[in-house]
DNA sequence: ATTCTTATTAGGAATCATTCTTATTAATAA
DNA sequence: TTATTAATAAGAATGATTCCTAATAAGAAT
């Protein structure tokens, strides 16, 4: 495990562990639903302060952020695993495929874009959407 | 070519011709970018019709709306392909590697979660930003 | 334990992309 | 050519997220 150089500064808040804590024990939630979970116990918490806490956790990489084109949506498991995204709700799962170990040199020729990264979506609808 | 249902209520006007033209034009530009090359020839086109005629086409099947979590992108290019994304500057370039033809039926149980389609998504930095 | 430093917070204002509203205009059908 | 109504311009409204500021509170130093 890498040492953070700025773990020295970061502390320890109750507000940050009660975000933390959310995001392990919902689906994929959104800042809206950390929000309100963590209002349960901390009613008088900002939503600035939820957007602030997962931004930084996902900076240092205790969280990974799920862009679904509407709200983004969180997810505390980041080990590399692809995500189902439903058109319908929104809501993200897990996708039940081992992941591409180096699908960046399948690519040819990118025309000088140094490719680091990939992820891939699976989109389609929800048990609950499918009605 | 399948017969679009609503075509008989759609009109050619010459705020979507610009639209459709500049989306040809421009590399996968933003709404933003589309209005500002249309604006050129129509200095008084209002923003909302450039966003609501990108919808439009968008739905129509005649372009594809890319989500980069900053302004979303288009692409009129509309077989099959994948896209690389700078992580600095958020643009968007086409992937040289041929799509997968049935990535849908790799996937085990899903739970009940109905897969459609996929994308995959290369993150990197482009050639500018590599500096 | 008390004090000090400064990261963090609450709450509201501000921002950005996008959509909505409404009176007006213009493409197509009759 | 006239009638119908989709599309437009311009600005207001929305929703997600970030910024701002004075007040608070971790963690370090004393």
């Amino acid at each position: 495990m890498i040492p953070n150089k700025n773990k020295s500064k970061q502390r320890n808040t109750i507000q940050k562990n009660l975000v933390r804590n959310a995001v392990q024990c919902l689906n994929h939630p959104d800042a809206e639903e950390v929000y309100e979970a963590v209002r349960q116990r901390r009613p008088h918490i900002s939503k600035a302060t939820v957007y602030r806490n997962l931004s930084q956790l996902t900076e240092q990489g205790e969280l990974i952020r799920i862009d679904t084109g509407q709200a983004d949506r969180f997810d505390s498991r980041t080990i590399a695993h692809y995500h189902m995204r439903c058109r319908s709700c929104g809501k993200i799962f897990d996708a039940p495929l081992p992941p591409f170990e180096r699908l960046e040199d399948r690519l040819g020729d990118t025309g000088g874009f140094l490719v680091e990264s990939h992820s891939i979506e699976f989109i389609g609808l929800c048990p609950d959407c499918k009605q």
